[in-house]
DNA sequence: CTGATGACTATAG
DNA sequence: CCTATAGCCATCA
């Protein structure tokens, strides 16, 4: 699997995340298809171009703290942005027990990204 | 090819 | 809770 192809999974998964809930950068790796991928989905991100529509700031660590450095603009504004739609931030970390993501197997199955069962095993 | 990097993660102290 | 460590893996220089 060629990165075009990883990375337009890793923004389909994203893109699926509703307001008000977050996911880990492993989450979003393992229901792409991309076991052990998290950095992969970091690096996706870091290389969005401006102007995406993507909700890149519902993607957090497994320990539930952002990414970013506290302070840092980014850290920020990825915080005011999760505030805006009613995810608490409380010292730039998020409850996932509260917040986590939890997509049903319905919509996993009846949503699928694209590629899903075209020639992507080795 | 080789080694360094990083918006990661799990584990141990 | 925090730091340290060791895996991890596509990219990049």
């Amino acid at each position: 699997m060629d990165r075009e192809q990883r990375n337009r999974r890793i923004y389909a998964v994203i893109e699926d995340i509703p307001p008000g809930r977050v996911a880990s950068y492993g989450q979003v790796a393992d229901i792409a298809g991309i076991p052990r991928g998290a950095r992969q989905v970091a690096y996706a991100l870091r290389c969005l171009p401006s102007g995406h529509t993507l909700p890149w700031f519902r993607i957090i660590t497994a320990s539930g703290k952002l990414a970013f450095e506290r302070g840092s603009t980014p850290f920020i504004t990825q915080r005011d942005k999760l505030r805006a739609e009613g995810v608490r931030v409380d010292k730039g970390k998020v409850s996932m027990r509260e917040f986590r993501w939890q997509p049903d197997l319905d919509e996993l199955l009846w949503k699928p990204s694209d590629a899903w069962d075209e020639g992507e095993q080795e």
